[in-house]
DNA sequence: GCCGTTTTCGGCCCGACTGTTTTCAGTCG
């Protein structure tokens, strides 16, 4: 099992104890445990089997009853804890939880009272008018509880960073042009760039804040106001976005900004640390009494802190918090890093746009080079290229370099294939063909579903072929479409850096491929990276940006990063080392 | 349940908003 459904459990075991006992910090301890596993680089099944116990007992926030916990979910794949829980709780929690306004105890109350065990039964009961006669719901609990029903059956989840951070920016720009409003930015999940997001938090910095509120509540795309208080306001949008609006006066701006980034356990993290200093610190401030000695800046409250600035992509509580202590986090990759594309589509195949389009459009964005990697023939659907058709389209590039020459411009086409990996794991195009490019990506566009040793032997034996350069989106997901490729990704890496062959990220919003958490797995272990648009259209360069932001979220660095590097530099990686070693 | 340069008991982040209440519990972030 891998980490996200080990804490899945252990969060689970927590929320049920939470409906049993109220908040009790049991319950917590269950949370927050969960909250660490999903944030830790390592597959807890690997720390497992490399220090057994002992080595769960060294992760914070897991002492003796975690740790058996985890052990038994590792070995069995359960938590007989868990089981029990379920069995005295017969009720589906994930879902009621998931009702807006619902928490355990209305949850209790409801299964207490109404027998509500479900969706249904709590829709059944809410049409009846059953529920507003409990004490501690009335009548307006009830419609809420109706419409937070109504908006899961229309089956709206967490949006595409892809799709939300396009609506944050242009509330930004909507808001900066208000009488009053000094300041208007994007915050929450969307500033640290998760590849997903529930709901987008803007901050506002005004005199006044009744004339943003009434501004924002009265918007056109507003369906549903929240909530609507004097300095904080929430609307859910026609498109199903929950935006949560939060003013607060100039003094206050680096510490809402803090405070509204999040994550949850980062700013925690933080307020444990202004405690440990005798000093508070909320969303307006950071206070020595009364006294406020930061909060105009974020940058100024870090300082005060001891810390050093922790960029968003990092706030997890995912080990920054103890480096910006040291002064010893990394330096990410940074969003202008980028030379060169490593994955592009053009109209040989399946993308809408020739060779020529896609090289000005890249040069347009200020990069130096793309690699042209149309698919191969087994994707016959697609047109894919057989031998004669990639030699031919080799010799067009030749052209188009040689026009770029003649223009005076550097701009390079470089010869590059999104080779099929087969079943079997061999390659769609024989040996000497790939010899002949200069770059060899390798993806899986089928048999997505094999078990998990063959998978792994499959991708083993197609990244580890010679020509093989780089590993295209290795786990082939689609956020919210299609869950990854089961593979052994520990094993994997290890055949990597070992053939010296590149991990990507691509940087397609759906794919976003690879993972955080993996791609901090490639940088612990020195396998290196590309960050690629997966371009199927001169506009699609722009995603490029998503990619940046999931590799300074994997703690990516540029040196990790292979078309950070000139190009020459990258080509002689790729052509010249066996391994990573030399 | 976890944790410890004021430690092995007694703490555990902090505040806004809502709805149902007569001062606050529950939820959310």
């Amino acid at each position: 099992m891998d980490n996200a459904g080990i804490a899945g459990i252990i969060r689970e075991v927590g929320e049920y104890i939470q409906v049993d006992e109220g908040l009790s910090f049991r319950a917590k301890a269950y949370d927050r445990a969960a909250e660490t596993i999903e944030s830790l680089a390592e597959p807890l099944t690997e720390t497992y089997a490399r220090g057994g116990l002992v080595a769960l007992l060294e992760i914070k926030g897991i002492g003796r009853g975690l740790g058996d916990a985890l052990e038994e979910i590792i070995t069995s794949g359960v938590s007989s804890l868990h089981e029990e829980l379920k069995r005295a709780l017969p009720i589906d929690l994930p879902a009621l939880n998931s009702v807006q306004g619902l928490g355990p105890q209305k949850i209790r109350a409801l299964y207490k009272e109404l027998k509500v065990r479900n969706l249904e039964d709590l829709e059944k009961a809410a049409v009846g008018g059953k529920i507003r006669v409990l004490t501690g719901f009335g009548e307006k609990s009830e419609e809420k509880i109706l419409r937070g029903v109504e908006f899961l059956k229309r089956g709206a989840g967490r949006m595409l960073l892809g799709d939300a951070l396009p609506w944050g920016r242009s509330l930004e720009k909507e808001l900066l042009k208000l009488k009053g409003v000094r300041k208007a930015t994007l915050a929450g999940s969307a500033r640290r760039r998760r590849e997903t997001v529930g709901d987008l938090d803007m901050l506002v910095v005004a005199d006044e804040a009744k004339p943003i509120m009434d501004y924002f509540i009265a918007m056109p795309d507003v369906e549903e106001i929240l909530a609507n208080g004097e300095t904080k306001s929430a609307v859910r949008l026609k498109n199903g976005l929950q935006v949560d609006l939060r003013v607060v006066p100039a003094e206050s701006y680096g510490a809402a900004l803090n405070y509204f980034t999040g994550s949850r356990d980062h700013n925690i993290a933080l307020r444990q640390i202004a405690q440990d200093k005798g000093l508070k610190l909320n969303e307006y401030g950071l206070f020595r009494g009364d006294v406020a000695i930061a909060g105009f800046t974020e940058e100024g409250i870090y300082a005060a802190l001891e810390l050093e600035f922790v960029p968003p992509e990092l706030r997890e509580n995912s080990g920054e918090v103890e480096l910006a202590r040291e002064s010893g986090l990394p330096q990410l990759v940074g969003y202008s890093d980028l030379c060169g594309d490593l994955q592009v589509q053009t109209s040989w195949t399946d993308g809408v746009h020739s060779i020529d389009k896609m090289a000005d459009a890249a040069m347009a964005l200020g990069l130096e080079y793309i690699v042209v990697t149309d698919h191969t023939k087994r994707l016959a659907m697609m047109g894919g290229l057989d031998e004669k058709k990639i030699r031919l389209q080799m010799k067009e590039i030749d052209a188009v370099n040689a026009r770029l020459v003649a223009a005076g411009k550097k701009f390079r086409v470089l010869k590059g294939s999104e080779c099929d990996i087969l079943k079997d794991g061999s390659l769609d195009l024989p040996d000497d063909v790939l010899a002949e490019l200069d770059v060899v990506g390798v993806s899986i566009h089928s048999y997505f579903d094999l078990p998990r040793d063959k998978q792994t032997a499959r991708v083993i034996k197609a990244i580890t072929n010679p020509h093989a350069d780089i590993f295209f989106h290795p786990t082939a997901r689609k956020i919210n479409a299609r869950p990854a490729c089961d593979f052994d990704m520990v094993a994997v890496l290890d055949a990597a850096a070992q053939a010296g062959t590149v991990m990507e990220v691509d940087a397609f919003p759906d794919r976003l491929d690879l993972s955080a958490e993996h791609i901090r797995m490639c940088v612990s272990r020195g396998v290196k990276i590309a960050i690629d648009s997966d371009a199927h259209d001169k506009a699609h360069f722009s995603v490029l940006e998503y990619g940046i932001a999931q590799a300074r979220r994997g703690w990516a660095r540029k040196e990790d990063v292979i078309n950070a590097w000139p190009v020459e530099k990258m080509l002689s990686m790729l052509k010249g080392a066996q391994s990573y070693g030399k």
